[in-house]
DNA sequence: TTGCCTTATGACATCGGTGTCATTTTTGAC
DNA sequence: GTCAAAAATGACACCGATGTCATAAGGCAA
């Protein structure tokens, strides 16, 4: 490999002034910077980061610990890849920088993360990044770490920096606008109770009902789902009939993700029930394949991943390039809403149907 | 940051010894070594992988460079996502082994690959490896690269080592295990002819239909597709009309992806033809959301890669570690056929129909 | 042309490991 | 206990950049 001594040699400079003009330091001739250029095209030398890094110190490395790569791919996920929109975010951030993005694979086992983090530190990069697949606590920090470090769709009992998906703003934002729309008997087939965002999300719902003086009522709340990534069609089934023989029958549905409104369409259709006219329905991940596939086209939240990436990496660079501290409190990011086909407005609509 | 001095100092050893207890040099007093590992662990010693590589002059580090994490997730590609596969296998194999992968991507730019090998160059990577969508031809290599380089899933004109999906040999398995089965007017819609895999696939056909001294005929071969990633559903409508009007009509149709297998289905459907009692349909990929979705499940080929991915890791590590050259010409790897229920066997069936 | 200030360049040490070789310590046979 | 061979350890230079500081070259006014 050529050095910075052969590129000095040929063109007849000392290693140093090859050095400012890498580095396009100011005080060089322009006929000695065109001569070491010359020289370094000729010898086709490349500088050498290691070396480079001695001397300075910052090695220019950011490192990021995801399972996004070993999802299996075949079986997608119902609520899409969120931990690969995360990570397509930070790639974006980063490929504008000047920052090299250095991403290590957990190969789904979480057990792997200490090796990474060490193999990582002996790389000094200047900065870490955990994403996780799913909104989760973690414990990744062994409080060894110099490193600034920031958690994204996750967070810790140590108060490390991260950036959250804001569940219970986005099905606050949802409710309230199906209020505006007129519905006041709104149903919420909620995910498994286990997962962080369930809770969240309930509150989003209540906090919407309670700005709006409408009662919150239990009897159209419910678990749609008994488990996180798998169907559990007699339990939606039973939750549809207890909704449809209520006395007082919502006039449309929330579901806990697009899968379960996909299979809400089928139960209401196999019931003679048509939306949006009869009931409503409204998901959740705007998981396209699903919500723009279905007649009608389903109204659904979506999280905004990609933005949680782009804001976790930017927030980072500037905690490692400018010295501004990351925010220690979690930053919560909402949000939007695609209004489809699959909800009626009860307020436009001259003819609204009362009966049902 | 701690250095090996540092460590040195505490365990009252040298340098050098604290080195030779890390690596795991031979010929280190027990003792010695728990004492330096002692000092090691009292003051978090990290060592630094640059430093270490000035002198060892191997930075451990091998670049891989794809466009797999900056696709569009959310349209999903017919053909799945081969390169996001591929990626899978080199990581699992790098994750066992003792070199580090940097991943780096294009997001979509092939105008970034050049920065890119630049960058991996800087780290001095000891080998590359270039990932492509889908199978086509790339110029990658600019001659000046000292280390070993292969292509997964592309190839260029110079002669780069490669691993490439065999297409000619799946297909020409799927059609002899068809005709095997006792079908002899095997149609075949292939996919756009501009695509690499087009040509070697119906290579595959013709030579199983020669195999088994089955004339060739052009009226029930055409192109199902007008373009690689949409619909053209008039083509396909129109292809199907001429095979079923045929004076000599197919008993099974071979589809160039399970896309196109989809959309027959359909077609086959409306005009009353039931699969595989009246035809039999076969795709092609594997792709399990709809392979395994649709009814009759369907017969595919699966190209292997992740197996492609996982040679290409395992042949580079072996150029690099044991010097073991790359193969020249290009690797070639077969996939394997998953028999459903879309395709009839005509000879075991006692009840075989002929007239159709 | 001289002298002074600015600009351009170079000499040298240094970053943190490891390779080489010299030196010290230990081991074991006699 | 002695001595040679083997094992363990250390001294020192070096990898390839760059920061610091010294020095040389160029520019401009008198």
């Amino acid at each position: 490999m050529t050095t910075i001594y052969d590129v000095a040699k040929e063109a007849g400079v000392s290693p140093k002034t090859v050095s400012r003009v890498i580095n396009r330091d100011s005080n060089v001739r322009a006929k000695t910077t065109e001569l070491v250029a010359a020289a370094i095209q000729k010898l086709g030398y490349v500088p050498s980061n290691a070396a480079r890094m001695m001397r300075s110190n910052r090695s220019g490395i950011v490192g990021m610990i995801t399972g996004a790569l070993s999802h299996n791919l075949d079986y997608q996920q119902p609520t899409g890849l969120p931990d690969l929109h995360i990570v397509q975010g930070i790639q974006q951030v980063f490929s504008e920088s000047g920052k090299t993005l250095m991403i290590a694979d957990t190969g789904g086992a979480a057990e792997a993360i200490d090796r990474l983090i060490d193999q990582f530190l002996q790389y000094r990069v200047e900065a870490l990044i955990y994403v996780a697949d799913y909104h989760q606590q973690v414990s990744i920090a062994q409080g060894r770490l110099e490193c600034p470090m920031i958690l994204v769709n996750c967070y810790d009992t140590v108060g490390t920096p991260t950036v959250l998906p804001d569940d219970e703003a986005c099905q606050h934002s949802l409710v309230s606008e199906l209020i505006a729309k007129g519905h006041r008997r709104i149903a919420y087939l909620t995910l498994n109770e286990t997962m962080e965002a369930t809770p969240l999300r309930l509150k989003g719902y209540r906090r919407a009902l309670n700005d709006a003086d409408i009662a919150y009522d239990p009897d159209i709340v419910m678990s749609g789902n008994s488990e996180i990534h798998f169907d559990d069609g007699p339990r939606l089934h039973e939750a549809l009939d207890r909704l449809l023989s209520h006395s007082l029958p919502p006039s449309v549905i929330c579901c806990g993700n697009d899968e379960m409104a996909l299979r809400l369409y089928g139960l209401l259709r196999s019931r003679g029930v048509s939306i949006p006219s009869d009931i409503g329905v409204a998901g959740f991940d705007n998981y396209q394949r699903i919500s723009e596939t279905l007649y009608p086209q389903l109204t659904t939240v979506e999280l905004p991943y990609t933005a949680m990436g782009r804001l976790a990496a930017t927030s980072l660079l500037a905690a490692v390039e400018e010295a501004k501290p990351l925010n220690s409190d979690p930053v919560r990011l909402a949000g939007s809403t695609f209004w489809r086909q699959s909800v009626a407005s009860l307020t436009t609509s001259s003819a609204s149907k009362g009966e049902l």
